[in-house]
DNA sequence: TGTGACGTGAGTAACGTTTTCCACTATGTT
DNA sequence: AACATAGTGGAAAACGTTACTCACGTCACA
């Protein structure tokens, strides 16, 4: 025998006295198998320490493989989505495998692609900027919950956070505080279809709606940059740069909030006794004691329980019509806002 | 024809009059194809848009997929890791997938076993927790680099930091700056085997080596919690508990810094009037204006690149000997530290 | 004029599962 | 006694690739 082949179901069959077939139900609990045997056929698995190869296993039925894109690895939100998706699949058969796409859409192709090739069971996308024929190709071919994106498809389910209504509690927060020159950093987004369906889009309306609600249409102001951390450095810089420098600046997330409070501090200014500054997801930067920021809960982990449950969900019955589950933000208050002075 | 059966190697060397085998020998640029023969089968490849089923791969050849063990998702500097594997792996037909472990030995065991389950090309663990002889399994079944864990063994290369020094590095700059009690917060660690073999160990004992070679051995004052941020918050806690307080934290790991921070802000105090505070890591946390921690860069981007060479060269020729790689680090120094008053 | 050697292509047997049958027995049911 | 029914278990055909082997020319060289 050669130096350590790998155990197949063959050997495990023979070894028990029985067929493969029985094995394989054994293996996938599929009816068919009487008590007896189970036992027989578990002993023998125990005692080969057989374990199944996905790839043949994917050839005919499953590879009990669920992939996960991410946007990229540096954003800690991610991570809260990515703690409920495995906490939720942590009792089942299912493997979780990620990768990270450098937010580029040729990366992103490159991925599903990837997971389409390696046969998943399931694909779950967090935030893809991938055109809608892209996600739609993808959804018909493997089961595929779109987490951070809004919009209604045939084809897939839907977690979302209110973007909207959250970028209004922000408002409100700050107007309250006597704010009125309150700023916003936004990601730049041009495509018309991304422009309805992206969370960054939705914020920068909600804060566009709220302001004028409040009357301040006058003094909306947005700096048009990335949600990354770079980009609310720009972005605060630009807004420090303006004659009347506003009094509030709202980040559209946590990262950005980060960066804005970087250029703030290299402006020899700081948070909230110059300028007052909210960000969006409530990330362990936002709870961080020194840091202190004020932000929107929009309940990454929640969102990632949410999205298993759908994917198991279709996994189970592809044919059911979509689901669009939108979650309600909540605001957090902390210390890098404050009443204007 | 059904609403839409994926294309496979048989529908290709139809449409191009030619065999199965030539297909796919051009897919793998294998010898024993005519130029005519790969642009005809090119031809047919693009115009159907055949892609390779990963699954029927791994059955007889290669699935290339590497695989990347993470111990958690949150601590930035394995994102600077994994930056240099996709980088250095972009151009190749390689793709990456990620899975998390939670720092855990159960966890990294399913994880590594889910990787062999899906005849993975090669496999990248990222400060494994595991046995010797876990590892040593795994590294028998699959090409293996293991990246931030010393020691030698005959089945997988080894990519590290030279975390001695660098804790050498830091004592030496504080030592410098004239602080005498310097304290240090470690990663606890018991099992005989990872205190020679584990990052945080080897930071402990170059901590301990440096203080002795100052001629500071009786003000050696170690708190033994985890590398998290709650880690750094805990022994923080301990330490200025203390009868008499340190006038510098050395903490393992940025992260565990930020913890320090944390617990500091809580208490009144701050970095540095009152007490120093360095990392290792050189996250992007360290970087950020506000926070300005002095720390230690072990070039994460490096051991990512370094990481990916070996692995491919080791599936290219599996029976060469193995091979360690240890970076030099150098410290960062910034704001959290300064000369004692 | 053999005779290797090489280049080119195809046929076919794996690879390790799952799935779709089918056969057989025991147990009720008319 | 004949007949449906449910419960068990197995045989064999997929699934889509790659590796191995062989056949057929062509060419160079003795």
């Amino acid at each position: 025998m050669h130096p350590s082949r790998r155990i197949t179901i063959v050997d495990v069959a023979r070894h028990a006295g029985v067929s493969t077939t029985a094995v394989s139900k054994v293996m996938r609990n599929a009816y068919g198998a009487s008590p007896e045997m189970q036992t027989k056929v578990r002993a023998a698995i125990e005692e080969l320490g057989y374990r199944p190869s996905a790839a043949a296993r994917g050839l005919r039925g499953q590879t009990y493989t669920i992939g996960v894109m991410l946007p990229e690895m540096r954003n800690p939100f991610f991570a809260d989505i990515l703690d409920g998706v495995t906490e939720h699949l942590g009792g089942t058969d299912y493997q979780v495998l990620m990768a990270a796409c450098c937010n580029d859409e040729k990366g992103e192709v490159r991925i599903t692609e990837a997971m389409m090739d390696r046969s998943m069971d399931g694909i779950i996308l967090i935030a893809p900027i991938s055109s809608r024929r892209h996600l739609q190709k993808v959804a018909r071919a493997v089961p595929t919950v779109v987490v951070g994106r809004h919009g209604h498809s045939p084809d897939y389910d839907t977690v979302t956070d209110d973007d909207f209504a959250g970028a209004g509690l922000v408002v409100d927060h700050l107007v309250g505080l006597g704010h009125r020159r309150i700023a916003h950093i936004e990601h730049a987004e041009k495509d018309p279809v991304r422009l309805k369906e992206m969370p960054n889009a939705l914020r920068a309306d909600g804060y566009r709606y709220a302001m004028q609600s409040h009357g301040l249409g006058d003094y909306i102001d947005i700096a048009s940059t990335t949600y990354t951390q770079q980009g609310g450095y720009l972005g605060a810089q630009q807004l420090l740069a303006r004659a009347q420098r506003p009094t509030a600046i709202f980040a559209g997330a946590d990262i950005v909030a980060m960066g804005v409070l970087d250029a703030l501090t290299e402006a020899g200014l700081s948070a909230p006794e110059d300028i007052s500054v909210a960000g969006y997801d409530d990330t362990m930067f936002a709870a961080f004691g020194p840091i202190s920021l004020t932000t929107v809960d929009q309940a990454g982990h929640q969102m990632g329980v949410n999205a298993v449950r759908l994917l198991l969900d279709r996994i189970g019955s592809r044919g059911r019509p979509t689901a669009q589950i939108k979650l309600s933000p909540t605001l957090i208050t902390r210390r890098t806002t404050a009443p204007i002075r």
